[in-house]
DNA sequence: TTTGCCTTTGAACATGCGTTCAATTAACCT
DNA sequence: AGGTTAATTGAACGCATGTTCAAAGGCAAA
């Protein structure tokens, strides 16, 4: 047997994604094989390689994907005023995570098994996207309305108190989204305004 | 050549746990081989066999000591006042998590390894610990001193907050452990107060 | 100095890994 | 219908993995 009948790239790309997506989340990226992979698509462990030139290739591209997704969705309007700003982005933060667990995860997780260039890439767009919080900060804090001793301790504190919610929350559970980010909001509100 | 001159398992154990602290939290559980690890010590693979069953065990040897460590040093005096107890918290678990980089590294990283039994065993030594919090926080809004919607949420942001300081902090950096401290304690008061 | 225990070696075992590639067949174009 | 391209197979390569165990040698007590 050789090439199977219904096969083509734009069935199998997509598919190989996303089982990669599950299967590094699900187990890590050591500890996930390419002929599980495989397996999970349907596919023989070879045929992969018709998709990636090798497996750390698949998880830059996932991983570089994921944070470009971030940066596209991720605007905020200069002339509102700078509560406003941060409530979106505690509302976008929230919510596009919740959306995408498995990258999150894998995003987070798996940092250290990229190449070093390869870290360093992910590592910049990561970058871009706690400075569009900063800014927000920065520019409150300038225009007097919120009281932060360091403007870049207080950006990682938040994101890191947002990213939070994806190890626990789960749809369909005891609070509904929109609950959850109420009460996040709050709590990021009043940490940066003062008391 | 057999046993080597000084050997002892006095010494070989904690060299071990030592460096297997180490390599975990670098590369990763699945991508440490024992041969590695062997090699650290400076000992053959088969030697470390005398001190763990397996690779699996040893790993949950090192997260549950970890979290009975974490238990062991976190009490907080109910006669104090919610606020008190709460800067107390605040202060002793970005100390104890600055100190102990590799510990919380892979506490949080490799739960995935863990057997479903090890796993649970260790997940429940962490609710322990966060209880801890809930109870202050449950407490400070008895007493109307706190102003928190869910208490449950509250506990699992403000740690998530607290412990996302070992993603960036170097001992030696811009900033000294005290002045972290004291924004984080700043935002937290915040954070968890009526504003 | 001998005895017996503690610790380590070093080789071996079975298994699984990422990756390559010639052969094979489906799908598409003319 | 025939020819070309795209997709997949399946076997193979070399190497690394966790773990076991008989043999060997350092150590301490008698």
């Amino acid at each position: 047997m050789a090439r199977t009948t219904g096969s083509h790239s734009d069935i199998t790309r997509p598919k190989i994604r996303a089982a990669a997506l599950r299967l590094f989340a699900r187990h890590g990226f050591a500890a996930a094989s390419m002929r599980a992979l495989a397996t999970e698509v349907g596919v023989q462990a070879g045929a992969l390689y018709n998709y990636t030139p090798d497996k750390q290739t698949l998880l830059f591209s996932l991983l570089q994907d994921h944070m470009n997704d971030l940066l596209a969705a991720c605007d905020s309007d200069p002339s509102q005023t700078a509560v406003d700003r941060l409530r979106q982005f505690v509302d976008f933060h929230i919510r596009f995570h919740a959306d995408r667990p498995d990258e999150v995860f894998i995003s987070y997780m798996e940092l250290r098994n990229l190449t070093p260039k390869n870290f360093a890439e992910v590592e910049a767009l990561r970058r871009q996207y706690e400075d569009r919080l900063e800014t927000i900060l920065r520019d409150g804090a300038a225009a007097g309305d919120f009281a932060i001793a360091d403007t870049k301790i207080a950006t990682l504190a938040v994101i890191a108190m947002l990213t939070g919610v994806n190890t626990w929350f789960r749809a369909g559970g005891r609070l509904s989204l929109d609950e959850v980010i109420a009460q996040y909001w709050d709590m990021v509100r009043k940490s940066v305004t003062a008391g």
